[in-house]
DNA sequence: ACCTGAACACCGTTCAAGT
DNA sequence: ACCTGAACACCGTTCAAGT
């Protein structure tokens, strides 16, 4: 019944038709390209020589990506989707303490993986328009559900919450980034903040 | 004796003569306007718009201070002063932990004063010629020394360093920038390091 | 000695013209 | 429908000419 309101058909998204071959070409190039460049470069890479090494014109780049979130959010998502596969892995786990902990592990890594991201990571989360945010709210989501049960659980205080524990991260991997000479830095951010969580 | 030694001429800094009335003018006058360009823009804004601002063409701004960062460090020298008596009083308190609690509050508060100061703070602590990392030099130390006041009196763990500390305030300061809408935030994060600190 | 501002190099973004 | 690249706006930095 439910089922076959007629509102459904217009708030339902449009079939995401197929590219034209050329368009999902010059798509696949430039996120390739973009990825090199992220690594290379870190996250503020010209936009103009992602284009031009894709072999592209720029104008092209901003028909596929309107601004540089977006194309950040296409090079991040095959490693979104694997955290997000751990993260349901971490929720069937038996100890929430240490579950948490993992995860907390595997954000802090993953934030750190490009230059430039997890300062990007900071900035977008002021807005929750931002395609970068959205991306990762189903992240955002699974870490609250390991924190509640931690928490249920009684191995982690009361008072924090997903998001403190998410800026913490965050600025734990920036911190890291900015000392590439440590690299245990990053570690014993981690463990020092762990310790507070009780 | 030791005091004779011709060296010692040779290793003085050169008396600093003073400068041309117009140019001290001038000085302090881009230096004010920064004051007030940074606090509305925060400390990426436009160089040419202070020069600007200040009556002074841009060439005169680069005279005077190099990069960016000389002049960042000529606006919160001020600051930078108060602090440091604050550290040398903290110094002579009685309760060890509490001093060290109380500076670390302090950072926190300055590295947030300016929006981009706690970013540049990180970045700049890379190279230890960054003016901006040299000025923070005797802050750094009068906190190394509170730490170990801290950790002899048994209150906070042993393998925590002052580097450690400062790149987590400045990291919780930036975080806290990027969080405008939660006022309490630096507090939560900060008390959360602090109970890691055992 | 110090100041000025035109000139240069660079980058992000838009948009009219082309296929 | 999609692509191209010239054009625009902006910014940091330098340096020859001026006082």
């Amino acid at each position: 019944m439910t089922g076959a309101i007629p509102m459904e058909t217009s708030t339902a998204r449009p079939a995401a038709r197929p590219m034209r071959a050329d368009a999902r070409r010059n798509h696949d190039r430039l996120v390739g390209e973009a990825r090199r460049s992220f690594a290379e470069h870190g996250t503020d890479a010209s936009l103009e020589d992602i284009a031009r090494r894709a072999g592209v014109g720029i104008g092209t780049l901003y028909r596929h990506f309107p601004n540089r979130d977006a194309l950040m959010n296409a090079v991040f998502q095959d490693a979104l989707c694997s955290l997000l596969t751990r993260s349901r892995e971490l929720a069937a786990a038996e100890a929430p303490c240490r579950a948490l902990v993992e995860w907390l592990g595997a954000i802090v890594t993953h934030a750190g993986e490009y230059r430039g991201l997890a300062h990007a990571l900071m900035s977008a989360s002021r807005d929750a328009t931002s395609p970068l945010t959205q991306c990762h709210q189903p992240l955002r989501e699974a870490g609250a559900g390991l924190l509640r049960r931690a928490q249920e659980s009684g191995s982690v205080r009361d008072d924090v919450s997903i998001d403190d524990l998410l800026q913490l991260t965050n600025a734990i991997a920036l911190a890291a980034e900015q000392s590439p000479d440590d690299p245990e830095l990053t570690d014993r951010l981690l463990r020092l903040t762990l310790r507070g969580l009780k």
